[in-house]
DNA sequence: AGCCAGTTGCAAATGCTTCTCATTTGCATT
DNA sequence: AATGCAAATGAGAAGCATTTGCAACTGGCT
């Protein structure tokens, strides 16, 4: 929250240096990005950007993304049976668990299974460009 | 293809056990889908049941997948931005490789990874119910 | 043979996402 | 500050894969 503002300005300065202008409704949606700490979807998005902006239409969210995507700094996600669902793309990489029950998201990580991936794709013959890993779970009862 | 009309009759008893009639055109579709090697998707798998019973439709394809999928014969996958796919569901467990350039989709086995994503959701508090895991590869040139 | 809930084909509806187009706007240049 | 113009916008239409409503059929048990 503290640094989103910072945050906003670093991934402004992405897009005007990828030629992509910074607009109003533009500013808008990064913010949200920004400050989002979970996976929403276009229309969460659109909701959230609203408030800021509330001439911001979802037309202009999906559009937004798509270029966001494009200069690599969103991450667009489709996990099972669901609207594509997004994230900025500031972390390091990671793979999804999400609970089948509430839909939250859940980020870890596995350089073992980074490892094993790229050596399975080598041994049948390709090099792996990239890959996706969703595990679907139930919170333990007991 | 010896065996694909024991399969397809395998496969139509266990329909009649869940209640689920074998119609005309589900036969049809079961065999197509029992022949089938590849992974085929909701419109390819029209068009060659077609050529055994001309009168199918695609919304009855359509259903048939879902009423198979319900009783654990087929199953869907959804790869990257691309429409659902369908094999049967005799074969163990597996994972799938694209090919991003063809499409061409390779199963793929690894008891590791399987035991690392259970390990990593028990970590996380979890149980692991299902998972999905897509390699998306490019052929290797050299 | 006859019944009747389960199935079908067709067309219309869905829901997410993308596109069209007339209008507006960022921003580099005067 | 005013100008020019390509990029961006909102609203709604269009796309596409998939689902659904409905009237007409048909498995498969009696």
């Amino acid at each position: 929250m503290k640094q989103s503002k910072n945050r906003v300005e670093e991934l402004e300065g992405i897009l005007r240096d990828g030629g992509v202008r910074v607009t109003r409704q533009r500013a808008a949606i990064l913010k949200i990005l920004a400050e989002a700490e979970d996976h929403p979807d276009a229309s969460e998005l659109h909701r959230r950007a609203k408030e800021i902006d509330a001439t911001v239409s979802l037309s202009t969210v999906y559009r937004t993304l798509s270029a966001l995507e494009q200069q690599g700094v969103v991450q667009r996600h489709a996990f099972e049976n669901a609207t594509a669902r997004f994230e900025t793309a500031d972390a390091p990489h990671h793979d999804h668990l999400i609970d089948i029950e509430t839909g939250a998201v859940i980020e870890f990580r596995s350089d073992k299974i980074e490892q094993l991936q790229a050596e399975i794709a080598a041994e049948l013959g390709y090099d792996l460009v990239r890959h996706r890993l969703e595990l679907y779970c139930r919170k333990r009862k007991d």
